[in-house]
DNA sequence: CCCCTTGTTCGAAAATTTACGAACTTTAAT
DNA sequence: ATTAAAGTTCGTAAATTTTCGAACAAGGGG
């Protein structure tokens, strides 16, 4: 289908990675992916356009937060919980249990 | 001068911090202010116009991120640090060490 | 081969954020 | 009383973000 191009997460400025978890539907994505692991982006509990939804997964692929693999028509995501918790430290942590 | 509007920190929702956190202007605030204490708005590392740093600093203080108070014809900000670290923990740590 | 599902890309509109000058308020200092 | 310093507020311009429909590509199943 598609390559998806995944930053390194050392390039990742914590500012980039505050942008991306500030916006309600994100955030939404992304406690979803903490809790179930793997998901297709039509597996996501939320309620936006096609393309929106796009554009969402883009902005936390970009800030390093998720990663994606393709399977036949389907994207599967997932959270670099490794790397990205080794980058900043505490912060999946704080998405999974706050608020 | 002014009083200022402190809201509970209960009520601030992870994603909103996290956009407060989301510009490198007032991430150069936070820091500043984690590092020094208490600081004036004039005596913060920012090159900006007096009119854009009030606005980042009213969207920190909504955020739940700092305290502000009158001393004479300037007003001091600190970092709310017990009942951030409370609500968010690590958040303000991250601040402090990365990147 | 045709159709359906999944997701991307390309506009373009709407909303939000950022930025700054100018005018103003308050306090302090001369 | 005058002047200067520190911030705020208002209006507005510029930049970014968010949103969606429509058109598209690729895979799977009949």
């Amino acid at each position: 289908m598609k390559t998806y191009e995944h930053p390194e997460i050392e390039s990742i400025p914590l500012e980039k990675a505050m942008h991306a978890l500030s916006d309600s539907s994100r955030m939404v994505i992304m406690r979803a992916l903490l809790a179930h692991g793997e998901l297709a982006c039509n597996e996501l509990p939320v309620e936006i356009a096609k393309a929106t939804l796009s554009h969402h997964m883009g902005v936390l692929r970009e800030a390093g937060l998720i990663v994606t693999r393709v399977e036949g028509t389907k994207c599967l995501n997932a959270v670099r919980k490794e790397a990205f918790d080794l980058q900043f430290p505490g912060l999946l942590e704080l998405i999974r249990t706050c608020v």
